[in-house]
DNA sequence: TACAAAGATAAGGCATACCTTACAATTTTT
DNA sequence: AAAAATTGTAAGGTATGCCTTATCTTTGTA
């Protein structure tokens, strides 16, 4: 899996606050006004985020976030709206330049400090400009199989969402919950693994993103 | 001017910390160590740090903070511990914890946000691990005339420190208090200035940096 | 359907900040 | 004084993330 830089979640953060819906594409244009970059600068980065699994692109019609690429957003913004109360609550600063310096604080505290500022601030549902606070979101079950660096070894967590076709695929393969898989290779079509058993299986993008994992 | 970047910042914060005095040069070897990087990486931001006039480089004894080095290590420095004590004491995380953090949160607030953190920390003086909290400087008298982009005009606000040689050139220049000049070019070794009856006049490295100035 | 507007992409550049490899200069030690 | 250790410097590379200029493709509208 990746790191997310301090640009990248800013863009990821943008693309949660200004799309309409979950499902519907944010349009590159929005995020070129949103940032003023320049139109090449933000398709750059579009393919850069795709490439990373945050963001699914479509082609003259936007991007949309994967599971992956909502977390980060919404934690991203959760931390932003917390920083932002105390910036207003705790130090009294007027609610302009808050959101400002928010900006910074939010890719600075790692989830651990942002649960003690969520209590310290007595769990606040909303920012000084009414943005509503994203819930802390339960501890992921682990990353999605295609998300995955390639040269270790997972151990199989969950499968989500439960597409039948999938399901089925697995079970052929003798796949399943608490399977070992080494990571051989990965590209953003698919990915290479190889099982306990010795036997090497090549999966679709599709199938290896609603497998879930964590480090064995 | 320039505005130092999180990497110079980091930089200037650690001969802060690490040297022996404000006049010995602290060794370009211990900020090798510090930081983990190479010997030509360090060499190189020295390089970058004596342009842009935070440091002053002696080949192969080290590097001193200038004034305006100074200042801004200072403040980081000041920043880092405040946001320390703020970990530690509200939000109660381990002092190890605390100090890594604040080595991002550092960089994040500006000179009024931390002045808010203070009050609301109760003006502590010392970290979670017992440095001195550097106090508040005085508002900055302006810049030093050594470290501004040319092309813009400024005047004179102070002259610092006070060396009678560099008064007496002044004087006899008719550059004093209040003066308003115009800056042509700036390299590292000298200032070229033009003064507001049309003179053009060149003056050392060593003069300009005593000369502080705010934009006219 | 033709045309204009919007979007994608190719190519080359810049700044920051890190790296390796190789060699030169200086300082310190023997 | 010579050898060893330290420090400096030259040259070329990488990654990120922004830029301009120019061309091509798609979409939507007249
Ligand atoms: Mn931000
Ligand atoms: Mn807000
Ligand atoms: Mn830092
Ligand atoms: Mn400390």
């Amino acid at each position: 899996m990746f790191t997310a830089t301090v640009t990248s979640e800013d863009y990821l953060g943008a693309i949660y606050r200004l799309r309409e819906a979950p499902e519907t594409p944010l349009p590159l244009s929005h995020l070129q006004e949103h940032f003023n970059f320049t139109r090449v600068s933000v398709h750059e980065m579009a393919l850069k985020l795709a490439q990373r699994r945050w963001v699914i692109y479509y082609p003259y019609q936007g991007v949309t976030l994967t599971a992956e690429g909502e977390r980060i957003a919404a934690a991203l913004v959760r931390r932003h709206r917390l920083w932002e109360r105390f910036l207003t609550d705790m130090l009294d600063l007027p609610w302009d330049e808050a959101h400002a310096i928010a900006g910074q604080l939010e890719h600075a505290a790692p989830e651990a400090v942002t649960e003690k500022l969520a209590r310290l601030l007595g769990e606040p549902t909303s920012c000084p400009h009414g943005g509503p606070i994203p819930p802390a979101l339960p501890a992921q079950p682990g990353v999605a199989l295609s998300a995955v660096e390639p040269g270790r070894t997972f151990a199989i967590v969950r499968i989500f969402p439960e597409v039948p076709e999938v399901l089925h695929q697995l079970a052929m393969l003798g796949i399943g919950l608490h399977t070992a898989v080494q990571v051989r290779q990965q590209t953003p079509e698919a990915i290479g693994i190889v099982l306990s058993d010795g036997r090497e299986v090549t999966l679709p993008a599709a199938v290896s993103a609603t497998i879930w994992v964590t480090p064995a």
